[in-house]
DNA sequence: CGAAAAATACTGGTATGACCAGTTGATGAG
DNA sequence: CTCATCAACTGGTCATACCAGTATTTTTCG
């Protein structure tokens, strides 16, 4: 059994989705101004706090910018936009996986995991060097029967500690983010970047960097571990883009449909 | 005359700011449940709507958990918000600055230039150079006088054209997140960043480097300008750490208050 | 007594209609 | 034509009612 929870959707979640999927696959372009809110209560047959709420949230996204008297116009998200965005790039609305973004994805963490590395070797402690530990143990526990999903997991619990351990909330916050979009394509993650996820010997290494303090071991350890699962994932997407071009002259490139999980809060 | 934009602000932009100001300096700790939405309508003297507006943004920031019928619970910012939170935990309530959350960005800045300058030089198209070199010359002119403030412009327009040439939709949005944390800084940071800011010539060999494709020069000379201004920052933010914690034995350390702008969109 | 079941008192979700407060653009006076 | 005025938008706020889940309490019954 490979169930998926159930997303119970309110009605405001429901126009946020629309809305921003309208705005950041185009059909909605900067600078126009999106309907009223009576309007769209008519349009989507919900009442307007549903409407405001997810109004709300757009602007937040920095989607859309609203003023009073003045409408709701549409912003130019890739200029104004967080990270959080992120996510709701990734996945197009009929379920497809933006390439692009996933290989932006797999370019930052292999960016950042460097700097995490080094800056955990520089300030973990060694209740932080104990957790790192246990876990490359238990790593090496699931790598004699190579149960990947299990090294899967503990790997991305090892590099949740690193961050953690690391002193920067930014990393922490940015690592949130890419986990929660890693996490929704474990299952072809699990394949792709078999290699890097087997390595267990190199998460070994980085532990016993930062237990050293050996900042400049730490980072380049990690810095070629990431590149393992990295250039896999960015082989795959260069090979996919070019079917898709070649299949169908599309611009954009797409990969299996999922459902939709996520849960509402 | 130094006048600043007035923001105007809703009614749930102030629950907004309250409530996740409680949950951000650890009022309201993870796990505990949020007051009713009706009884939070007492407390703050405003409509049921504010609150749920306010209530579905936190939501989306990642700092509450939100269920039908079991009330609205908070949850552990730093394992769930996203980067976007970094603004609100940059500046308190009070206007301070928190030290800590300045030091993480001048870090995850550090670390992301080097591989911004990397992509730049290989997938940057002639028009992308032509705009590097363009700036690169304002800069160049702006040098002879000296004029520092005009010269952090160009700087700051120089990494978002080089950013927005990366190719990587991941680093465009994390650098509007740290690029709104550092216009509200930017009075402190032109000079303690003085020296970076000045070094034009840096900026031209990058732009020479993008424009030859030549990925590892750009992205060793990106990490070398980045380390100026990062090295003078850290220092300072030690020094202030310093200075607070002996001071009056606090924890967090801070910094010069600032009047709140931010537009309302 | 103790466990299952039903009633109740919560919680958030949705709907409606009214009115306030800014902005925009048409209208009409000069 | 220019400018002040006003009407028709826009979003912002409010109050109230009821629906729909959940948690807790009370009751029932083995």
């Amino acid at each position: 059994m490979n169930l998926r929870r159930i997303a119970k959707k309110t009605l405001s979640d429901e126009v946020y989705e629309q809305l921003s999927g309208e705005i950041v696959e185009g059909r909605f372009g900067p600078g126009i101004s999106l309907p009223a809110e009576r309007q769209l209560c008519d349009m989507l047959g919900v009442n307007r706090g549903a409407i405001r709420e997810a109004l709300k949230r757009l602007a937040q996204a920095g989607l859309v910018s609203i003023s009073q008297g003045g409408g709701t116009k549409v912003l130019d998200f890739r200029r104004n936009a967080g990270l959080d965005l992120l996510m709701r790039l990734l996945f197009r609305r009929d379920g497809t996986v933006n390439l692009e973004v996933a290989r932006s994805i797999m370019e930052m963490r292999a960016a950042l995991a460097p700097d995490i590395a080094r800056l955990c070797a520089r300030r973990a402690d060694k209740a932080d060097v104990a957790v790192l530990r246990q876990l490359v143990e238990q790593m090496e526990g699931a790598a004699v029967d190579d149960d990947l999903p299990q090294l899967q997991t503990l790997s991305l619990r090892f590099w949740d500690a690193m961050v953690r351990s690391s002193g920067n909330i930014a990393y922490e916050l940015a690592f949130n983010t890419l986990r929660e979009t890693y996490d929704r394509l474990r299952d072809i993650l699990v394949q792709v970047m078999a290699d890097e996820i087997r390595d267990v010997r190199s998460h070994r290494t980085i532990a016993e960097a930062v237990a050293r303090a050996d900042e400049l071991s730490a980072k380049h350890v990690a810095g070629a571990l990431m590149e393992q699962g990295t250039r896999r994932v960015l082989e795959l997407v260069a090979v996919l883009q070019d079917a898709t071009r070649q299949g169908h002259g599309a611009d954009e490139a797409d990969e299996r449909s999922a459902p939709d999980p996520e849960p509402t809060g």
